[in-house]
DNA sequence: AACTCAATCAACCGCCTGGAT
DNA sequence: GATCCAGGCGGTTGATTGAGT
């Protein structure tokens, strides 16, 4: 036979966090680390599913989260990452450790989606398929197999380009030291999220009142700021690193214009949008925003740059 | 001030995968 | 090898908040 099973239904309370329940969640896992989620509602006698637990935990509790208003450079990697993996929003996420998969998910659906929904229509009619009608699948349409490896081609010249702009070698010259790579690194004094000191303050921050806390960039729990966690950097620190980007979106969206019209096709039907985008002048169209981004990377003292082990992820 | 509608986001649901038995 | 379950993930929902009228 299995294991046991997680936790019956029954008895399961639903619905939003207390800060009680925060407070017994944080100190358990201060005390044991995160893991072993099944044990974690019977040991702390929350009335939490073990799901709820780690989902509350790693969404919301995790030290290291930002939270807020997201940067032009954070929503460039994400429609980068999401051009380049579909809606594998935990994988994106982990090139954005500051960032919750569902922050990610919900910002792409609430806001990028719509950017890009609009940004489509004003540049490019559709035909009725969905695809440009400009693009070479419509024109001139090609055998699946011919698809497949044209595709091939793409990505792999796409994480070429990736790598090598990415380069250790690369980062390191002209470098002036905030890359990606520090930026991504987990605040260095990120370990759980609470000493006893930490929950009082935790326990503080939701007594104030939350409106007067929302739209600040950083905030952990509703009206709870990053401050009560250990890790203040998170406010401080990633923001001054975050390199800010000369270019505003809109104009990210303008070098594609610039790369070829026939290329700017970002439209996503509702199927295609939750699988990689697998169309070809997309993936051509993210071949020339990597090569665009090595030189930006030269050009402005290391824009993207990612560490060995996200290297090897391509 | 009261109401409506849209936007946001925390949390839930259900499926999938990999590991334990 | 088969079965079962925990953990992880993506999609979706619903409560809350803010903007507009």
């Amino acid at each position: 036979m299995g294991r046991p099973p997680c936790c019956d239904k029954s008895g399961v309370k639903k619905g939003p966090w207390t800060p009680e329940e925060d407070i017994l969640l944080v100190s358990y896992i201060q005390e044991h680390g995160p893991g072993n989620w099944r044990s974690v509602p019977t040991n702390t006698g929350l009335l939490r599913c073990s799901k709820s637990c780690r989902l509350r935990w790693t969404n919301y509790l995790r030290p290291g989260i930002k939270r807020g208003n997201f940067t032009d450079h954070e929503e460039k990697m994400i429609i980068h990452l999401q051009a380049l993996l579909g809606n594998r929003w935990a994988a994106i996420a982990s090139y954005l450790p500051q960032r919750t998969d569902n922050d990610i998910k919900n910002y792409w659906n609430t806001h990028l989606k719509k950017k890009l929904k609009k940004l489509q229509t004003s540049t490019q009619p559709q035909s009725r398929d969905g695809f440009s009608s400009s693009s070479s699948m419509v024109s001139e349409p090609i055998s699946r197999g011919q698809w497949e490896r044209r595709l091939q081609t793409d990505i792999h010249t796409a994480k070429q380009a990736l790598y090598e702009a990415l380069s250790p070698e690369k980062l390191n010259s002209g470098n002036s030291g905030s890359s990606l790579t520090e930026l991504m690194k987990p605040p260095a004094s990120a370990t759980y999220a609470s000493s006893t000191e930490n929950i009082s303050k935790l326990l503080e921050g939701w007594m104030r009142n939350r409106p007067e806390n929302k739209g600040e960039t950083t905030q952990v729990s509703p009206g709870t700021t990053t401050d009560t966690m250990s890790s203040n950097q998170s406010k401080s620190e990633f923001n001054n690193n975050g390199i800010e980007l000369a270019e505003a979106f809109e104009s990210v969206f303008g070098n594609f214009e610039s790369f070829d019209s026939s290329n700017s096709d970002l439209s996503m039907s509702p199927d295609e949008e939750s699988k990689p985008n697998l169309n070809m002048p997309q993936l051509s169209l993210l071949e020339k925003w990597l090569f665009d981004e090595v030189s930006m990377t030269q050009g402005n003292g290391g824009e993207v740059t990612l560490d060995d082990e996200q290297i090897n992820f391509f």
